[in-house]
DNA sequence: TGTTACAGTTACTTTTAGTAATCAGCTGAC
DNA sequence: GTCAGCTGATTACTAAAAGTAACTGTAACA
């Protein structure tokens, strides 16, 4: 018997696949709480050491070489003594934004179920 | 000098704090994709082991028990022969679908950018 | 001269994930 | 009756990823 699908399977595939892509790019612990992080602002390496909880200045560092590579977010060495180093979202980075809020909203309610508190 | 922040730093935080809470649930490589396959369909173990690309027994396994410790997936062992177990994604797991959808949103478009195709 | 801040990097350890074999219960074929 | 195959896993072993803490080098500050 062949079964009968309730949805429409190329549709299905096609969604679980783009998701897949996704994940292929945000990939790890800790390129979403970057991202989500430079969302608003404009940050530097240690800013961002503070920022993310828990990453270390290793995972960072990969973490950003990476998201350069894949053109979400772009490194400006700016000519100070010491040299500061900003990284920000690129064009391309604030497409995320969507998914970034989608994550907030439901951690956030999340957090509430959990709790019990606001 | 103390900075000027550009936006409500207490958003912001709450916000980078939410995701952080949605990334604590969602970790690991493979939540998500399980997620998404199981928005469609109850699925079985073995349906799964195909859907979600590149995943082993040993890791579905793994991670199916951390989603139903987080009340995001149930576990029905059905009377068959041999027995089949169903999962399916609880209503609190469907609340994830804003989550997927914008993820999936933003895979699909950034496999066209990178492929050129549709 | 010693301390601090900047943005990382390195060597080493621990944790997590991947691979392939195996288990147990049952069916149907030979 | 026993062998292969399906179900849903689990186990031992290996490989990859992440965590830890110390360190680099430059320059301002005290």
């Amino acid at each position: 018997m062949i079964k009968e699908p309730k949805h429409d399977p190329k549709k299905c595939t096609q969604h679980i696949m783009a998701v897949h892509d996704a994940m292929y790019i945000l990939n790890g612990r800790w390129k979403i709480s970057i991202i989500a992080s430079l969302c608003f602002n404009t940050l530097r390496f240690t800013d961002l050491l503070r920022e993310v909880e828990g990453i270390s200045g290793k995972m960072l560092s990969r973490e950003l070489k990476n998201l350069e590579e894949n053109q979400l977010v772009t490194r400006t060495v700016l000519n100070t003594q010491p040299i500061t180093v900003e990284y920000q979202l690129t064009e391309y980075g604030h497409t995320l934004k969507e998914v970034i809020d989608s994550l907030a909203k439901w951690g956030y309610n999340h957090r509430k179920k959990i709790t019990g508190k606001e």
